[in-house]
DNA sequence: CCGAATTTGTAGCCTCGACTACATTTTGGT
DNA sequence: ACCAAAATGTAGTCGAGGCTACAAATTCGG
């Protein structure tokens, strides 16, 4: 019976193969979120404390110290972040890279957000989760209509 | 058992509790999300071919059968979808009101988007991601946007 | 109607991200 | 200086969500 689905389909139902791969797209990006979190928190608070503690990571983070601890460690895998036992930790310069870029992704989703009328407190909260889910194309659009409104 | 969550100095909540919360937030939004890819789907390809086969889920979803199987299995622990051996998967009442609040999220969330200048095939793939992460708040503020621009 | 192809199901393994419990090290108060 | 508290690290467990390999059921072509 598969014979001619594509023919039968909805004209704006996406091919098999484009669904698979945006779902594989937002699966992908779901697995750097936490790493970008992460990443974009211990810089503010070696902006602001001068020094980013495990416990204060988990703190603001709302996780067990074990748990900030262990994705520490994954950061220090992937090359974003070095610490030595007991004393903070520090970002690398790809580490800082990232940081940057998605401080300002932040921002940039934040603003938008705010721009078409969500209210600041959820803008901000929204804008958490998706952040990690803004292509750049979305992003330069974001910026000319902020710019251009 | 779910833990309680202290929300009550609302008036100033510390920086630090609210960011914790906002992580907190984006964290269980994320463990719904397939949940509710899964059963816009299996909505869809129960509409645009009367019925959802394990292996049509996997392939459009780009993940082995064994994973799609799991994945249902666990919407029929979750008590979205039924199923018998062999025989195709189907959405109870709770799945389909969910699949359709889904829906009307997605296209509203795209449709956001483009309006935004986002380039259609751009729209559609991050917002594959995002619409896992916008509050109640930001879809009437899209409504609104949408409407009186 | 029957054998082969397809579909479905099961089992076992992996990584990640969460937790608790406990051990160790550092820090701070007296 | 010392002991207690806090911070840090480690170990073990769990469920989710992937995978591959294999087994069983169903469907199809001839
Ligand atoms: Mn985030
Ligand atoms: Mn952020
Ligand atoms: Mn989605
Ligand atoms: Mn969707």
């Amino acid at each position: 019976m598969a014979k001619q689905e594509r023919a039968a389909a909805r004209p704006d139902m996406p091919t098999e193969a484009a669904q698979a791969h945006r779902f594989g797209k937002a699966r992908s990006a779901q697995s750097t979120a936490l790493l970008e979190d992460y990443v974009e928190l211990i810089s503010d608070l070696l902006a602001s404390a001068g020094e980013a503690r495990p416990t204060d990571v988990a703190r603001r983070f709302g996780v067990s110290h074990a748990t900030a601890i262990k994705t520490i460690a994954r950061l220090k895998r992937e090359g974003l972040a070095t610490s030595k036992p007991y004393r903070g930790v520090f970002l690398t310069p790809d580490g800082e890279a990232l940081a940057e870029r998605v401080r300002n992704r932040h921002r940039l989703v934040v603003d938008l957000l705010v721009a078409v009328g969500v209210p600041a407190d959820s803008a901000e909260a929204d804008a958490e989760g998706i952040e990690h889910h803004v292509s750049d194309a979305a992003l330069d659009a974001f910026r000319d209509f902020l710019a251009g409104r």
